[in-house]
DNA sequence: GGACGGACCTGTTTGC
DNA sequence: TGCAAACAGGTCCGTC
């Protein structure tokens, strides 16, 4: 389940095994996995093939990387895509989907078990690829400005959880983190995003950036080997969350049994004493 | 144009 | 034991 700490973590790998190096072949295993590079698999590898990755780059949970062509590879992971360093003699598994031969050296292989992932090749997007410009800044970029993320989260006339998972209000916030900041600031997600005061807002976006942090300085989080890093080696940050996946468990505050309620088709945790639900809802 | 529900997808877990 | 349903959830798309 890679948020913004899981691709971070991703990133810095892929900073140090891909920049530099020449592409001599790549290989698309799975035609979905380059479901949006419209032109269709073959444009997608010949858009590659002998050009060099010269950075890596993130916003939110999408990566990109410039080509020395001044096109750029854009990726995302989706619920379950890994980028592995393996070198050529490795088996390719079952959920190979696109492989990345250079000219020396291991090799860079997109993996995805639920396939919700997705590779794609933007022209002239070296910068910053049009496919990506709709979302919202991220915490971690030199132009967060966090007065305007608070007013766009406090316009939103939905859920706070909900407005959270807005990529275009904030970018790189998923279920796991979302729950995790709502708890630390003692809210609970269904509360209208629209009747927190400035201050109030300004608090949950102060422990977005906290929770985010926290988990990128862990190498982000793992459940199982859904998400791994280059090198397949899973997290830490699990260890230190507080709501989600704890069900029935003691809530690390007050002492209360954590609750899982279903939103958004998904699963939410919270503590009922410390996250008490709005009055007048569910 | 914003809000919101459903679809997409597959390996694992749970229930009968 | 075996089958079916539920579950995990980020993003896109259609509808209202």
């Amino acid at each position: 389940m890679p948020e913004l700490p899981e691709v971070e973590t991703v990133r810095r790998g892929l900073r140090e095994w891909a920049v530099g190096r020449r592409l001599s072949g790549v290989d698309v295993h799975h035609p979905r996995a380059v479901r949006r590079h419209a032109a269709g698999p073959e444009d997608f590898a010949a858009a590659l093939v002998g050009r060099t990755f010269t950075e890596v780059r993130r916003r939110g949970k999408y990566l990109w990387l410039p080509l020395d062509s001044g096109d750029a590879m854009i990726g995302h992971l989706g619920m379950s895509g890994q980028f592995r360093v393996l070198p050529e003699e490795a088996p390719d598994g079952p959920h190979l989907r696109v492989r990345f031969r250079f000219a020396e050296g291991p090799q860079l292989r997109f993996l995805d078990q639920r396939t919700f992932g997705g590779l794609a090749v933007s022209r002239g997007g070296a910068d910053l690829p049009a496919e990506i410009a709709h979302i919202a800044p991220d915490p971690f970029e030199p132009g967060f400005d966090a007065d305007r993320c608070v007013a766009a989260l406090r316009r939103r006339r939905t859920e706070v959880k909900r407005a959270l998972l807005d990529q275009t209000v904030v970018s790189g916030v998923g279920n796991i983190y979302a729950d995790e900041a709502l708890w630390r600031a003692g809210l609970h997600g269904a509360r209208p995003a629209d009747a927190l005061t400035g201050p109030a807002a300004h608090r949950l976006l102060g422990h977005v950036v906290d929770v985010l942090g926290e988990a990128i300085a862990q190498g982000g989080t793992s459940f199982d080997a859904l998400y791994v890093d280059v090198n397949g080696e899973s997290g830490y940050f699990d260890r230190a969350l507080h709501v989600y996946g704890r069900e029935g468990a003691p809530c690390d505050r007050c002492g209360a049994s954590i609750r899982r309620e279903s939103f958004m088709n998904r699963s939410s945790f919270s503590c009922p004493r410390c996250q008490p639900r709005p009055r007048g809802r569910g």
